[in-house]
DNA sequence: TAAATATAATTGTATATACAACTTAATTGG
DNA sequence: CCAATTAAGTTGTATATACAATTATATTTA
């Protein structure tokens, strides 16, 4: 029975879209991290990037991909950046198709000049959110697909 | 005691930031209503912006920035497009700084045309999350801020 | 093994987003 | 009531992001 109206439509995409809290969450939460973070200049997209970098070791560009959930396209651009700052070293590979990338030793220092405005923000994040709630957040992300290869 | 070594700073950023895990969902479910509706000829973003706007009848920009967290040049560069496409209209405010918008009857039928396509979107979202957990961010952001004005 | 197919990354183009600077209009204080 | 301040939006510039098309390399298959 009932095909929906408008406005019943704009009633329940309002109140239920989650693809709009994520953004909006995400827009609060990111901009908590990048205000933090910008005067050692790099956004949080960029620090988590270096940071599942050093983390493997030496990673190929799809690694890095599975694990954030990124386009590979999106993520070229920001290793571009991240190599032209000489926190990131390329390495050819094996597969001649993909190079292999390595946290440099820069790349390194600069997450350690970055923590405590990262653990700051973050303690900003689980203020605004919540512990609970965060941690909620942290345990939702994990389950679904986050870093797993 | 113990000043935090940088190996030990990529492990804990790598175990706990909210702020990838947010990034990374957001990625992953705006990806999926974004496939959905793009055959409509619009995005997530774009929809959310009609739908905020017929909420509230008519609208200035500050109030949809309020709602969505949006940034005032973001809305405004949004909003462009949708009066490009006829789904907004513009009227002059009582204060001459906001003008109003307000959701036309085009933009009404848009909402009525990508609303299959968005349930269909809503529902592999719940079904990648699972239900609890899409409810859960759902309650999160409704708490934190999402939709107050 | 040569051709067909598949995979990895990059580049072109477009949207989403924010900060800083600017413009315009309202408000407030003297 | 006018000058100074505040508020709302827009525009310049930059990063983040994705899809489609392209390039280069591997793998598969006939």
């Amino acid at each position: 029975m009932s095909k929906t109206n408008p406005v019943d439509n704009i009633e329940e995409i309002a109140e239920n879209c989650v693809a709009a809290r994520l953004r909006s969450l995400n827009r609060m939460v990111s901009g908590i991290y990048d205000v933090s973070i910008r005067p050692l200049g790099l956004t949080i997209s960029q620090l988590n990037i270096l940071v599942v970098t050093g983390k493997l070791g030496t990673a190929k560009p799809k690694d890095i991909c599975s694990i954030l959930q990124l386009g590979p396209s999106t993520l070229s651009r920001n290793v571009d950046k991240l190599v032209s700052n000489g926190w990131i070293d390329i390495q050819p590979g094996e597969d001649g198709r993909a190079h292999v990338l390595k946290l440099s030793i820069r790349g390194s220092e600069t997450i350690g000049r970055a923590y405590p405005a990262w653990k700051k923000a973050q303690e900003k994040a689980h203020a605004l959110l919540g512990e609970e709630q965060a941690e909620s957040i942290v345990a939702i992300a994990n389950q679904v697909a986050f870093g797993k290869r």
